[in-house]
DNA sequence: GTTACTAATTGGAATAATTCCAAATCTCAC
DNA sequence: GTGAGATTTGGAATTATTCCAATTAGTAAC
């Protein structure tokens, strides 16, 4: 749960490879999703940033979110209409959308049913990513994690 | 390819089953969702009725899609950032959007891998639906739908 | 360590998509 | 035909995001 002492020499080292450079604002966004996985807005990890980093704008938040997902140390998800949302990239996995919290389950993606979903693709689609999204209940046993 | 001759019921009947009621805006909108299944943009279905019903509002297109949405006759789809997108709803299906060309594609959807999709969650969890879309590259021989 | 170059940050303005709202209109049941 | 409620309309408002120009910060070469 606490961020792993790594994570810094990690975000630079991925924010390099992708040319980027790793800025104090970077760091503190990603240990920010790091922190608390529950599918953050740009908004909401502003909110976080801030005591962390007064000075910081919105425009920042938004600029370190898409160099986070562009070096693959963070995804971002899309539910209907809403804003964005982005979760610290770990394993493959679905995203469970409850209807009735809001919240968002990360759902581990087995790697053959991941490669299952891609042999339904025809011939001539050449798929790079796949996102599934579930959306529905979750019992409230069900629902620890967000 | 041509709207089949019984739309205008259909569309009666299943408004009715959700207690709304069939105008000519909702028939037209539904008919041009069906004339070009290219998954427009309420924008564009706007641009495409308003010939045929030149004093629409675009607020009315959205009330339209909506209603439309919500009695299961159209299905929205969002891909990241960008507008939602509607398609008039048939079989189960998965999307591909095409990052080079920007055109979505229906992928038919087989029972039995929906049911494995489904078979990924665990214990308490309760998904009313699920969207699965791919985000890739079609060759030109594949791209000939959209 | 300066210098010079480029990347990153900032705040505010601008844009895009959608929703809200109040007034006018239409529809259906009676 | 009248009345209640649903629908449409146009414009204003909202939300999420991007753009932009000016400043600041980081890096590499000297």
């Amino acid at each position: 749960m606490t961020p792993t002492p790594q994570a810094t020499d990690s975000i630079s080292r991925r924010l390099a490879d992708s040319g980027l450079r790793a800025t104090p604002q970077r760091e503190v966004v990603y240990n920010i999703l790091l922190q608390k996985r529950d599918h953050p807005t740009a908004d909401e990890v502003f909110a976080r940033v801030k005591p962390e980093l007064p000075g910081i704008s919105l425009a920042t938040v938004y600029n370190c979110l898409e160099a986070l997902v562009q070096c693959n140390l963070v995804r971002s998800v899309n539910f209907e209409r809403g804003p964005t949302r982005f979760c610290p990239n770990l394993h493959p996995h679905a995203h469970f959308h409850d209807v009735s919290t809001g919240k968002t389950h990360d759902i581990d993606l087995p790697a053959d049913l991941l490669k299952n979903v891609h042999g339904i693709l025809p011939d001539g689609y050449d798929a790079s990513s796949v996102e599934i999204i579930f959306r529905g209940k979750a019992s409230t046993t069900a629902a620890h994690s967000n």
